[in-house]
RNA sequence: GGCGCGUUCGUCUAGUGGCUUAGGACGCCGCCCUCUCAAGGCGGAGAUCGCGGGUUCGAAUCCCGCACGCGCUACCA
């Protein structure tokens, strides 16, 4: 069998979408399970759209998601360049062997001709608006003439009449066109440039793509590819079409509607591994129950025939869910980098703590969160004394015999040496004992006094992450707070 | 307008003629656990399988028609 060899194929014109994301993953998934390669191609046919950066940009999040290629414009490979404004004497050439064989001509209409053309058909209600060919009547020598006279030029695709062009899609099964309704697509563009499938089909026949695997908005250019290989005399590569990804009101996946760009969701704190997932399922399953997967995971399971036919609407929620999900599947080990970046992107960036402290507040927190940095913004009382107290909480925990309470519990704190987590809950209960109350009459107040609010890790854990001084003191500040009744 | 593709709970989906009173997940609601909040466990509401015909003993599953949605219809990709 062939070696499969897939590829992602986008144009520098802005950023990672995550529409782009799940086709380079399944392009990547296809390509891994069947021990063939993925290959990164940069589709840069249209100057006027190109942004700067957006290679690197596209490059760096590839592989933040890693997502590795084995070829591709960085990392070369035997088939390059891999960027297609390097390529351009390549498609001249092929387009030149068309025109040779007569499956492609020389045409000089102008835009303005061109738009007339359309408006005349339109207005005719013409069932389908496309070039009539003008240029087509052309001889040899007319041609020759207005070239040397520098006259601008397009290279266009002949397309024949009345026949019918068929395909099969590994995603949506036999599917055809008339040739009536095709037009003649322009190839090399007035500024020498290829359009997109000219460069697509040569490109993807040189670099011996086996599997064309991209959204489902190229299904109806299809059969323009399908000519241009028959035309080559080249054998063509399998097709399969993805469903497009869908804003929540069923159109398109825009930009109005939410964020599309893999760096935003990156920079609000989702993981790679969330992202990964979340796309990977919009579309495509394994046929079982299973919605956690990792990267590895999804290799071993991909298959072309189960992805779904019908468009998917990107629902935060879920990967929302998933992101909680990955954090939580997480060791504490894996998460204190990711805090440790967050913490130096927060306010608290030049405060020193130690990694054991910071695991401590990770363990704490870990299944609280959807986020990491969530640590810090639920959680802030682990980096700093709490700067308020909730109202709600205070009127409900803070009765005028807590502070008694909570000076019996500083004394009886007081006693112990290098508390541990059971140290702090035996204090804790033999206070109670002591007082003949309730514990949950020492728990809530204490809470509020150490955290500055009523929902947070078990009482315990808050007590010994923060350790007997900083507990001492921040019952202190609260003692005091409340016998002022000076509380915020 | 033309051509193409699609249509199962709000959303992602399972389902390829009988195992289906259509299953799972997210979200929502409730209960349990419990020092709070989560997490976790359990349960609930939620889909006349777009509509209408047909084939069949039997259809979400096969066929036909229609509707609706989306995509393409550029010297954009």
């Amino acid at each position: 069998m062939e070696e499969v060899r897939t590829r992602f194929a986008p144009s520098p014109t802005g950023y990672l979408h995550v529409g782009g994301l799940r086709t380079a993953l399944y392009n990547f998934l296809f390509a891994k399970k069947n021990n063939g390669k993925f290959i990164l191609r940069i589709e840069d046919t249209d100057k006027s759209r190109y942004v700067e950066g957006a290679v690197e940009n596209l490059i760096q999040t590839l592989k933040w998601c890693e997502l590795f290629y084995d070829e591709g414009p960085d990392i070369g490979g035997p088939f390059g360049p891999y960027i297609q404004s390097q390529r351009l004497e390549i498609y001249k050439q092929h387009a030149e062997e068309l025109i040779k064989k007569g499956h492609a001509y020389y045409c000089f209409c102008s835009p303005e001709r061109l738009a007339a053309l359309r408006e005349e058909q339109s207005r005719l209600k013409v069932p389908q608006i496309k070039y009539d060919k003008h240029c087509l009547k052309l001889n040899p020598q007319e041609v020759k003439n207005k070239i040397e006279n520098g006259e601008l030029y397009v290279i266009r695709l002949n397309v024949p009449p009345n026949q019918t062009v068929k395909f099969h899609d590994l995603i949506r099964g036999e599917v055809e066109f008339d040739t009536n309704i095709i037009d003649d697509q322009i190839l090399i563009k007035s500024d020498g440039y290829p359009t997109y499938h000219l460069a697509n089909v040569v490109d993807d026949h040189l670099m011996k793509i086996s599997h064309v695997i991209r959204g489902e908005e190229w299904l109806s250019s299809t059969p323009k590819h399908v000519l241009l290989y028959e035309y080559f005399g080249w054998e063509k590569p399998q097709f399969a079409h993805l469903p497009l990804l869908l804003n929540p009101d069923r159109s398109k996946l825009s930009k109005r509607q939410g964020d599309v760009a893999v760096e935003e969701y990156r920079a609000k704190g989702y993981l790679k591994e969330a992202l990964i997932n979340f796309v990977a399922l919009l579309g495509w399953n394994a046929g079982d129950n299973r919605e956690f997967y990792y990267l590895n995971e999804l290799i071993e399971k991909f298959s072309l025939e189960g992805v779904n036919k019908s468009g998917a609407v990107f629902d935060l929620n879920k990967l929302l869910w998933l992101n909680g999900e990955h954090i939580r599947k997480k060791t504490v080990d894996e998460l204190l980098p990711l805090l440790k970046d967050e913490l130096k992107k927060s306010k608290y960036a030049s405060n020193n703590f130690s990694d054991d402290y910071l695991k401590l507040v990770i363990s704490a927190m870990q299944e609280r969160i959807d986020f990491v940095h969530e640590i810090i913004t639920k959680s802030y009382y682990f980096f700093e004394r709490p700067n308020s107290y909730e109202e709600k909480a205070i009127q409900k925990n803070w009765k005028p015999e807590t502070p008694k309470f909570l000076k019996v519990l500083i004394e009886e704190i007081d006693l112990l040496n290098n508390p541990t987590k059971e140290d702090f809950e035996n204090a804790l209960n033999s206070v109670a004992e002591k007082l003949q109350i309730n514990k949950g009459k020492l728990i809530h107040p204490l809470r509020l006094a150490l955290s500055g609010t009523s929902a947070g890790p078990g009482i315990y854990d808050l007590l010994h992450i923060l350790g007997k001084d900083e507990v001492k003191s921040r019952i202190q500040i609260a003692i005091q707070r409340i016998s002022e009744g000076k509380i915020q």
